[in-house]
DNA sequence: TGCTGTAGGTTAAAGCCGTTAACCATGAAG
DNA sequence: CTTCATGGTTAACGGCTTTAACCTACAGCA
């Protein structure tokens, strides 16, 4: 009878491919395992637990969510970058919706303070930070930004992930329409802001 | 041996306290039993399935989540309603997280046609677009506007209830702040296009 | 080439779920 | 006082994760 030739790596990413396709809550190692064509104990020679297996795919997907969102808005500035990296996490969302629950979940709570998914986190965080570094906005104001931007695409992503949007309008439209209003709104505090400061001078 | 004494609607309330105290993902027929002084299967002589339990939980929670948003905003109008309402979910959310993520949850997957959660939602929905009314969009905006505050509002409280904001920079500031920058983009909404409309005249 | 040790599979089994069946006691109605 | 349905109990089944014990493929070395 020939192996399987599974590895910790091999896995991970086919959990990855079976939690898109079953969603999160759905994943049980017995379909994995049934995947792979071998049985269940046969995982625990790579894993040590459901929860690791768990991590490691969030791991994976936040780091590849980092890249996404780091190439969607290398190159470009302003408005259209955060119209790129917008649509650059509602992309991920969508085409991975497990993995993007299990990154969401791991990322609140991660294992210690050398927990990989922390520095694919912090990824994010700067890339959303350099994309909003084009509006100028002074220093206070970054962090209430970054987490309104943070909670519209979140929020936006996952309700239409989870098939929230049930009216018949367009939803393209509603994440553009919402796009176009966040930078609207960004660019009129950069212009009150120096106006303002420069009313005081 | 006396008797627990137990109704559906009691179980179901007794399993709303545990699932914000023990987690969505957590709760289990043993621990509600537990709570309740009864072994596992009396639950059953009240209730069909532990998927019926959340089922109750979720509209039951999502009756109450409209309640409190329509009490918010009752007797106020534009900005005022905005922040009322905004503020009234997000409060719900921190106070109720298991009960939320169970009508969230439950909100996008109805049982049937008669699922008593879809009035819920739809109350919930209705104060919104009230709300909304005050700032005198045009029809084509309104979903779009309602879906980009539904959006924020959930992304942030369940980002903030899952401790997802570990900068130290104060929450309740970076909430207000996004709830003045939505209010201020919906006013200059507004002024567009009036100020348009009366050019074309 | 043949031997051997270990990595990577297997089967067996324990423990915790949800759930159902069979049974029994409570306590309200006649 | 008797009856009998309601609302509890214990027992048991199947499915899940996980561990233990076992076995076999196959890489490295004589």
């Amino acid at each position: 009878m020939p192996r399987a030739r599974l590895t910790p790596l091999s896995v991970t990413e086919a959990g990855a491919a079976l939690i898109d396709e079953i969603g999160f809550e759905n994943l049980s190692m017995g379909l994995l395992a049934e995947r792979l064509g071998v049985k269940t104990p046969a995982l625990y020679k790579h894993i040590t637990s459901q929860a690791d297996l768990v991590h490691r795919i969030a791991v994976r997907a936040m780091a590849q969510f980092a890249d996404a969102i780091r190439d969607a808005i290398q190159g470009r500035a302003g408005s259209d970058a955060l119209a790129a990296g917008a649509q650059a996490m509602r992309t991920y969302v969508l085409e991975h919706p497990g993995q993007y629950a299990a990154a969401d979940a791991a990322s609140s709570r991660p294992t210690g303070p050398d927990d990989p998914i922390i520095p694919a986190v912090e990824r994010v965080v700067a890339s959303w930070a350099a994309m909003l570094r084009g509006y100028h906005l002074d220093s206070g104001q970054e962090i209430h930004a970054l987490r309104m931007l943070r909670s519209a695409l979140h929020g936006f992503s996952t309700q239409e992930a989870a098939g929230g949007f049930q009216i018949d309008a367009s939803v393209d439209d509603s994440f553009t329409w919402m796009i176009s209003f966040l930078d609207r709104g960004l660019q009129n505090i950069t212009a009150q802001t120096s106006s303002s400061s420069s009313l005081a001078r």
